[in-house]
DNA sequence: CTTGACTCTCCTCCCGTGGGGAGACTCTAA
DNA sequence: TTAGAGTCTCCCCACGGGAGGAGAGTCAAG
């Protein structure tokens, strides 16, 4: 299989293709006469499992990793659970700035003035700076 | 004020002012004989600005918009509460996103087998993928 | 005048995930 | 054999906000 066929296949640009085959996520089993990638069967398998990685907020060195340990012939299903793990916590954390940070416009909001008397030595009144 | 004053005061790299310089956000008032940018006092209380709207997540772009207004010689409360009302909008929009993505990943390991039956068909069995 | 600190411009690089295009080559079907 | 579609490598571009360095010129104190 050429590589627009597994574009194609795989419903991915061939230009990610290229890209996962530089980073290593994707060996092709060689290379025609003239150059041509040729990728095997299994390849499909492996896009969808990068796929559903990538959708779950893993990043592409995450999933070589896991790719790694799949193809040193042992089931990567405990380095993904720590990757999601990992991910929660991630999340959790990123909620706990964004709503203190929402706090902070909030209020910053809730006092505004639309028309506060000019300030020569501030350059917005209502920041006070 | 040479460049390295105004660093050293406003507590800015050098690279990060001529940056700004170069992004018309802070206007030098001339240059020496040898060419140094040379800065006057009201740098200082545009640097505290820029680097106050910075915090409230605005990008230089946006900071960009209301110092021309303010050296239009208006007052740009207007503009920069459109502005966080815009990110207030989109912090919203993030939690909810962030809440969803981690009821997915919270699921996903709620029922995950740390050691489950190899299957040749997929990569991990858990993400049956 | 000298010396050391300062500043200049210009270039590349970072993060992640590719997109766009040039110019050259290869494959396949008629 | 030839046309047209497919593919190759290589390079620059995006985002945002600078960081790092090379090589050359400038400023100020002693």
């Amino acid at each position: 299989m050429k590589i627009g066929a597994l574009a194609g296949r795989s419903g991915l640009p061939i230009k990610t293709l290229r890209y996962y085959e530089d980073l290593g996520l994707l060996p092709a089993v060689g290379r025609s006469e003239g150059g041509y990638r040729l990728f095997g069967e299994e390849s499909l398998r492996r896009l969808e499992f990068i796929r559903r990685l990538k959708s779950l907020g893993l990043t592409l060195d995450d999933i070589h990793e896991c790719l790694a340990v799949h193809d040193a012939g042992e089931l990567p299903c405990g380095d993904i659970q720590r990757q999601l793990q990992r991910q929660i916590d991630l999340v959790d954390e990123r909620l706990r700035e964004l709503r203190l940070f929402r706090r902070e416009l909030q209020s910053l909001l809730q006092n505004w003035q639309s028309d506060p008397a000019p300030n020569t030595a501030v350059i917005c009144p209502n920041l006070n700076v």
